[in-house]
DNA sequence: TCGTCAAATAATGAAATGACAATATGACTC
DNA sequence: GAGTCATATTGTCATTTCATTATTTGACGA
């Protein structure tokens, strides 16, 4: 038994390995503001084909990044505050019980 | 001109890329508490090759997740709180600007 | 100079990622 | 049922990543 057991939680994972990727960055600021955009407008924006849009908003779905509610045929994707605040919550607490920032004074 | 200028610090990319790797999160949390680590050290205890273990620990470095001091032949990794609580801070700031987690109230 | 030790850097191959065009799905209209 | 629109999925390819072994580098001791 070593002192050691720490480890991430999935959604911190997932969000480090959704946010990993300089073009899903790029996806998840476009949302800035809480703005709703369809897959074709990411695409566009980004000049990404439609394809390549579709799966990268659906990891970032997956990730608990962004949420989506369908209308009639479109599909609207927005941010997920709330996940987005869970995975950094995760992060910083498994980080500061890793790495404690200088004193873990109270 | 949109309201849309949010981008990642140089920091939180190399962060969220350096820690996107199961491996490299492994290797991180060796380090748990201020531990000391040879390059050899971090191998054996991952059962990793050498070089594998260099390597990721370079990249870790680059991303100012750990420092390194050489002593004689040998490099003695750990890690560097500062670099990570400088990268969390970046994130979460930005992070806020895109996506305030409920309420962005004073 | 030669040998040794620890780390870093090739060189190589397997697997994952990211892009595209093309096709399939689902819901609705006619 | 046929047509259409937005999205999702598939197939293919180039690129990147990750692991390995083998080699090189650098500092020291004999």
């Amino acid at each position: 038994m070593a002192t050691n057991g720490i480890e991430l939680t999935q959604a911190a994972r997932g969000f480090l390995k959704a946010l990993a990727s300089d073009t899903r960055q790029r996806i998840l600021f476009l949302f800035a503001g809480g703005v709703e955009l369809t897959v074709n407008e990411v695409a566009e924006k980004l000049s990404l084909a439609q394809s390549a849009a579709s799966t990268h908003l659906a990891m970032l779905r997956d990730a608990g990044v962004l949420t989506s509610r369908r209308e009639w045929k479109t599909v609207y994707y927005q941010v997920n505050p709330d996940g987005v605040a869970q995975a950094l919550t995760d992060l910083q607490v498994t980080l500061r019980a890793c790495c404690p920032p200088s004193a873990e004074c109270g």
